[in-house]
DNA sequence: GCCTCACCTTGATCAGGATCAAACTCTACG
DNA sequence: CGTAGAGTTTGATCCTGATCAAGGTGAGGC
């Protein structure tokens, strides 16, 4: 299995480079990215305001805490977890965000991002200026809906994950997370009962307001129920 | 203090429906709702698409999960709680909104609520068709921009809530509950040291993910320590 | 005035998950 | 190959907040 993950990586970046990851009009998220609100010839539009950002390394910040906000950001490949610092010095992570998703749209509100943003693997980003974004949406009602209705279904997320938080047991947050990342793989046609989890206990356990401990015991605990079989990571 | 409430509620119906709640030209919320963000000319525009409701009473639903989305709604007087039935039936709220926000934004993604929404109190609403909202924002950028940032602030705001459940004991999260709660009466300019709970002991255990007894020894606790002195509720 | 019902408070006990502690597994690197 | 260090697993114990149970308070209706 390592061998394979670093040839990967390395792929990857390589391919990324070659390529500059290409151009709205043929990325192979378009159907979940933004472009799907959008006509052929609107696409181009888009595509022209979109920067192509050189690859995240494992670990690399997108942006952090603070910054002034200028940019929301679609994730090309790899996986990037958002996060803040509390008050008393520990981090949240708020967020898991893989290819085809928005990052940073807590930004727009008051000119600064509210949460860090880093890369849990290799990671390549199209970054979409904001303010190029609202002008082109004044011009594509088609846009600014998506755009409206993206930011949405982010509070929607959200606000599923407050009930998982208040309501539910370590296991069922763990289901959750695992059934979550299963749906956000099928819509990319992946295999929705393979998968490695490119997050670490650590950022799983801090997500899900658990320790490390329960998550790893919980892990033991599904694949000794037969539920789950993990090694790097499976359902 | 129980006549007093009773004289409120009954004195806020009559000159609401005397005023019909005038106008967002005049509405002394005009520094916290949309029009914060408007030339006076514009405020005009926004006003003709906003629909005043008749007051809600204690109890009443603005709107219910699963209804097909047409508007997002400004709080003008009283206090609304959101909140959904989970799959086991239970219900779980997602938040309180003052006068002055803006509620049913989780709607907009999906073109139907994810939640419910219900009147605490006596409540007057305003009605923003949220067609008509889209077509405004399409001439006036300032209000697309301050509608996105509304937006974003929920996000914010939703994750904040969630730091909170996954990260704080008890005390720490009715702690900041009560801050929060503050915090938004000074924004109205009223005391942010002695204010009324609009919402029961239920709602705020359900919200922060406790049970009842633990809200009510915790604001107990807070009293013997001369944190809080409470009775129908102050700070 | 009394009864009811909803809401809140207080007490006793229990349990899920945190905490503390230690060993194990990879991967990286010299 | 051996060592270092991060990440993970497993075990023992403790504590916060849930649960169960009972009594208190206040408003409305008859």
């Amino acid at each position: 299995m390592k061998p394979d993950l670093k040839v990967m990586a390395k792929e990857h970046t390589e391919v990324c480079a070659r390529q500059q990851f290409a151009d709205c009009r043929n990325c192979r998220l378009g159907a979940l990215c933004l472009p799907i609100a959008l006509a052929a010839a609107d696409v181009e539009r888009l595509n022209n305001i979109v920067e192509r950002k050189l690859p995240l390394q494992r670990g690399d910040h997108l942006y952090r805490e603070d910054d002034t906000f200028r940019s929301v950001y679609a994730v090309h490949s790899g996986t990037v977890k958002t996060y803040h610092i509390t008050d008393d010095g520990q981090e949240q992570v708020t967020g898991f965000f893989f290819p085809g998703e928005i990052v940073g749209m807590g930004g727009i509100g008051c000119g600064r991002f509210g949460s860090s943003a880093k890369a849990l693997e290799t990671t390549s980003i199209c970054e979409i200026p904001f303010a190029s974004l609202g002008e082109l949406s004044m011009q594509l009602p088609s846009l600014q809906k998506h755009f409206f209705q993206l930011m949405s279904q982010e509070i929607v997320e959200d606000e599923k994950l407050i009930t998982l938080l208040s309501k539910s047991s370590a296991e069922q947050r763990i289901a959750a997370l695992l059934l979550s990342i299963s749906v956000r793989n099928a819509r990319r046609n992946l295999s929705s009962t393979r998968f490695r989890l490119p997050m670490s206990r650590t950022d799983i356990a801090n997500y899900l307001g658990l320790t490390i401990e329960t998550v790893s015991r919980l892990f033991t605990r599904f694949a000794r129920n037969g539920l789950v079989t993990s090694n790097n990571k499976e359902i």
